[in-house]
DNA sequence: CAAGTTTCTGCAAAGGATTGCAGTGTGCTG
DNA sequence: CAGCACACTGCAATCCTTTGCAGAAACTTG
């Protein structure tokens, strides 16, 4: 079928043993045998075969990589870093989807465990005790997510809340509503956290709305329920649910910013293409795809001599202010327009 | 390390082809046996490590997946659909971004062939030559990309163009230009076919502007250079250029549809988001994915019983009407508002 | 030139699973 | 009760590489 090692030590007059020297420990074989080997191995197209290799050395040069949907911006973004950088080092990475279903991703993990050297878990959904089941089956890293003993990525939600809530106290907002995201979801936890700290310091209210799907289709739900209520700026969980605000409200034929104003979160590329431009919360989604990665492989790295603990690398947030937030109308004119 | 084949034989009081066997071929092994192992294997948590099968077994349960831009949501989109069909059958898929990169693109594929059982191969931007240098190595389907002999599937591009040319002349539109995409891109070539055909048959005369990149940003620069035009509508290769055009036209104070008219191509999700919601030719992205993943099953099913040839599976498109497409502005007002 | 190093190279085992072939045990038949 | 067939199960080879160990070759040195 395909060119073994051994046809490449066969046409090359040495053994297998020599052609996997001149590989792995080029140092290890004379210099004019190498250069013969190399030059036979190419001609005849001869690549390691890397299961056979992972078989025996124990390390696949295969990571893994979860996301709870696709169809959400943010995790190709991430995912586009991690691949990036799983192949600066040589490595390949397996994907796979798990439709915010904590159930298929435990699977999906279990099915993964042998192929790869570790995985990397973004915005896991899965429960306490589903993480502790599937936690000793390979090196585990977490985007999102805390988890004590391993490494995680984490994006300070809780920084970028307060941002977005300072914002909206400087521009006259008393009162605002934050739409919640998927109760399971670190970020989700985060955000609300920064956002009741900041709501005491700045003295704006914050009502909670919700839990809604990380989706567009959310959005508009959201939107009629913010109009129920008194509130002249509306955080949501992400840009997604932002954007079906945004919709409804143009369709209800609310104005934002000047009758209300939205803020998003992530800074997916669309945020900046809508109208009007979302002021949102910037999230480095490549680099924390990158920085993953890299935990995840230094870890490996490490696992030889002890591990010293997980490490946790945190990644900054920055708020984008663009063209969907602005003052809060009169009072007068605050429920003009409404139903 | 892990646990292994014989760890379970063990446990059970067999040897392990019999564990073997009690996964792969249980009418073989008596039930009670079987039960016995079957139980011992879940209660240590044993799946059979898939590298070492396939060492054996010649097949690996794995795919690949290439794509050129995971920042282009047309291919998350594609990836989703794929990435569950695998999931159905049992597969897991490696992914690989190319960055648009066509040698990155063959090395890419050079890394993957021991892994994977075939390679779908989305929008490949590999030249001829580099295409020939690849065919062999392993199983290939191509997605968007005419190749003989082998698995394709291809999505109807030119019948899209079609109707929205068509579209344009019912509205009563004599002048478009076409933002032409990737020279190298197939899609853009059936585009491009499309185009000109319905341009003959309705009478709307078509100029062509590019190429450009499939991004964003390329339809920002693009869409100046339709306004020194005297098109009165804008058929974009892409979604992402169509939305970079709405943007800069909006900038530059041309109404759109009133002013002028944007068509996209894809439907991405942000498409029906955006404002005005765009009119753009729907192609089936999931689907894709989907029948991309079971042509190249069936076929490497079909491989022991020698090939049939190529199958090739086509798959339809549909004009999306939303609102950034209108009648053409009276002739004296169609140079208002222009530099 | 003999002896001792050093440098290369090959043999063979290992890694986890599958599978053809042969052996064990059971049940049936005559 | 002997003899046979049949249903299970185990042995051992195999897939492709890597790697410890030992032998061969080349080179130093006295």
């Amino acid at each position: 079928m395909s060119v073994t090692i051994h046809d490449v030590a066969h046409q090359a007059r040495v053994s297998a043993s020599t052609v996997s020297r001149a590989f792995t420990t080029p140092e290890m074989v004379r210099t004019s045998t190498r250069e013969r080997v190399l030059r036979v191995a190419d001609e005849v197209g001869y690549t390691p075969n890397r299961a056979a290799r992972g078989l025996i050395t124990g390390k696949t040069a295969n990571i893994g990589l979860i996301v709870p949907d696709l169809g959400n911006p943010l995790f190709p973004a991430i995912l586009k870093g991690a691949q990036a950088r799983a192949l600066l080092a040589d490595h390949a990475v397996f994907l796979a989807d798990t439709d915010e279903n904590p159930d298929l991703e435990v699977n999906l993990i279990k099915a993964m465990v042998k192929q790869v050297d570790g995985i990397v878990l973004c915005s896991s959904r899965m429960s306490e005790s589903q993480l502790r089941g599937v936690l000793n089956l390979t090196d585990l890293t977490f985007l999102n997510r805390k988890v004590s003993g391993v490494p995680v990525v984490l994006i300070d939600s809780a920084d970028g809340m307060r941002q977005a809530v300072e914002h909206l106290a400087a521009l006259g907002h008393k009162k605002a509503a934050y739409l919640s995201g998927p109760p399971t979801s670190w970020s989700n936890r985060e955000r609300r956290k920064g956002l009741r700290a900041a709501a005491r310091t700045t003295g704006v209210e914050c009502v909670e709305l919700g839990p809604f799907a990380p989706k567009f289709e959310a959005g508009l739900q959201a939107a009629d329920l913010v109009l129920a209520t008194d509130v002249t700026a509306v955080l949501a969980f992400n840009d997604l649910i932002a954007l079906g605000v945004l919709n409804r409200l143009a369709d209800r034929g609310v104005a934002v910013p000047d009758e209300m104003s939205v803020i998003g979160f992530d800074d997916i590329a669309f945020a900046a293409m809508c109208t009007p431009p979302l002021t949102t919360v910037f999230t480095p989604k490549e680099s924390a795809g990158r920085a993953a990665v890299e935990l995840l492989l230094d870890w490996l790295d490490k696992k030889s001599l002890g591990h010293t603990g997980g490490t946790q690398r945190t990644l900054g947030t920055q708020l984008i202010v663009r063209s969907s937030t602005a003052p809060p109308p009169p009072v007068s004119a605050g429920s003009v327009g409404r139903a």
